[in-house]
DNA sequence: CATGAATGAGAATTCATTCAT
DNA sequence: GATGAATGAATTCTCATTCAT
């Protein structure tokens, strides 16, 4: 599993914002502070959102939301954080399951589909949204390294034994695993219904997975298809 | 060719802006106007760029700006009609040509990924950029819709001959045809060089075409690099 | 001595605040607090500086400075009392002491000078800070006059040996006394050490001392310097 | 007149704000909003003065302001940059003219004492406005400097004469320079006319001359009133 | 008594748009 | 046609003061 193994998950995590308990009413506030900002985020755009509605919207004054964020660019900065946690426990099965190759690639692929879902903010900013990138500017480029540095790692270990067979040279792999690595750069596009057309994201990822491992000629797998699922 | 045909893609045509005589002193000005603010749009976002500024590049005054497009949104809208005329260029060749369908369908995503570099307005208009759709509201769904099915018509007629041996069902078709559509949405990251790493970006949809092509472990075709490219 | 006998300093004196027992827990924390903020308002600035950080400072909660204080102004209020309270004991020996004119003027002097030491925040007010002078607004002016007859009143007595051999007219006699009392906005500046050069506060009153008693063409008399000093 | 001629003294004119021409609508405005910030400035301090009053005052927008001036500290130093251009008005004839030593010293403790009427807000900033100090944070030091050179190069031509009958030591000589020019804080206090008494300030420049010059117990030199004069 | 969370009235600054010249 | 000065609504952030616990 690479140098991608729980210690270095952990340390990740650890950067991440501590949560805190659910139940302290303080915190409680501050959830739903944050939950109104990422949600104006995501509606309006960064710039476009103001203090005053963030706050309407949690129904705290003004001054309240700067008592639990010290800027409007930090509520941006724990949105993205929140993201991040959701995505790390969303990567461990895949990481640490003992599936066939395939399966783990198509896995991998859905998730990348479904970041849009559960990492909006965080997809929306790797789709070049300029808004959050002036927001962030500092911590930006850091992040966006080790984010796209984990992804190769990661893809390097799924697609190894896909290749082999058909003896691909070094190059011709790295080439491969970056061009499978942009993909996740679809997570925010296929959020909108009217481009997946009838297809849920995971039937999306499906669909995808197959041409990508067997060709857009070859017959589809069989259809998997998860329990509950977000948007359609 | 189906019901793309060249009267149709005139229609879609005309309703660009029309522009003009390219010697007339008003048009060049208005021309200047123009670019001046796609570039800023691009460099810094719209809400972050001011009317002034595109002035100032303009080497205009901020009123003359006002005389020659009725708003900020107004130059966006435009903008972006430019880009659209320098599409229909680019599509003519793959609809028209006589090429055999796995080589049309390889050109048709090696534009698609192209269209970062020539449609950038439209490109990060469909990566979701908030900024650009609030400013173009009401327009958007129109253009959308348009843009849409423009893309599943003509990318239909390029996957038939591929899919038919497989003899794939009808729906199974069109959801491959969507999800190649989606692909598009990949010219926006495509244009930054990290995400690319050492691919132009012609290499780039060489790489992804021969994955959809033939999967993911066979082998690629040979290569083909074009005269000259723009970024890497 | 004049109007101002021991009566009436008391009565000066009786209005300042009452300091009660030093060892009552609640006096002590009442001290801290006013300490606190009198060291961040010489710091800072009355309006830079927020209760949130006396209360800080004084490791007390922001409530509890509203418990002992009504307002933040009135913070200054006491503060400005303590600095009172410390000038009468500082002015009783000038006063009282049976001392040459000449002595009991040039300690008058030196006293003044030493004021931004020891008053620093009557010698801010004194020197014309708006924000001072602002947040005092009502009781500012009581206070001025109470504080500008007091050394009308003394600065007379000891001027009077000092001028009687010239035979000035009365009216000379008190612009004198006017202008030597103006001497005392020196405090503030004096304070500054980039203003009194290699001069120690006590020296610089020294020297001010000799020109206005002998003339700035004679020579000084002998040095005389205090045991310890603060600064410089 | 040592190292502060002609030139000098051009160079740092040279620095001053241009003027423009004064039949400029834009150049009236533009000293519209300007005095008006200093008067508020003087009134209610920096802080306390806000911009939206500084408009009202000059019966302008808010925005309009900020098109003539790009900060609200940027008034505070331009406001500066005009008192400045005043002074060296002020000081030429004392520096150029030939008038006897102890008339020259008579005139420069004048200049400095009125420095308070024509340059109040220097007087202010010298005087130690935490407000204005913090404003200008960084030109600040820099002009204190320059300030204080030319104060005590300027203050060295003029006593010279005077004490070399004294025969003091060139420390002693040195001090009393800096004891005098220390005197000029005295400006914006004198400016108020309860410290004054019945004295204009002309004639509290004038007492506090005379005791300078030949010390306290000496007959005062004959009266010399200007013309017109600005407070009493 | 003590606490510190909550409030909301300001304050500085930006910028799309208008309009007199 | 062209200009650019003027406007003022909107936005982010601060902080004295209150009050429920």
């Amino acid at each position: 599993m690479g140098r991608w193994s729980h210690e270095e998950v952990l340390r990740v995590l650890d950067e991440f914002v501590g949560a805190g308990d659910p139940d302290d009413p303080r915190e409680r506030k501050r959830v739903r502070i944050l939950e109104s900002a990422t949600q104006l985020f995501l509606q309006l755009g960064y710039r476009r959102t103001s203090v005053d509605e963030i706050a309407r919207r949690a129904s705290v004054s003004k001054g309240t939301v700067y008592l639990y964020f010290k800027n409007k660019s930090d509520l941006l900065v724990h949105g993205i954080a929140v993201e991040k946690r959701r995505y790390i426990t969303r990567l461990e099965p895949i990481l640490n399951e003992d599936l066939p190759p395939r399966e783990r690639l198509r896995g991998w692929i859905r998730l990348m589909l479904e970041l849009g879902t559960e990492m909006p903010l965080t997809s929306r900013l790797l789709g070049g949204d300029q808004d959050l990138h002036v927001a962030l500017h500092d911590i930006d480029d850091h992040n966006w390294n080790q984010w796209q540095e984990m992804g190769v790692e990661i893809l390097g270990e799924l697609l190894l034994p896909l290749v082999e067979p058909a003896e691909l040279d070094p190059e011709e792999m790295r080439n491969r695993a970056l061009v499978l690595l942009a993909l996740r750069y679809l997570a925010g596009p296929v959020m909108d219904d009217r481009i997946r057309g009838p297809m849920s994201i995971h039937r999306f990822a499906e669909v995808l997975a197959d041409m990508l491992v067997d060709g857009v000629g070859a017959p589809p797998t069989e259809r998997t298809e998860p329990e509950e699922e977000g948007p359609k």
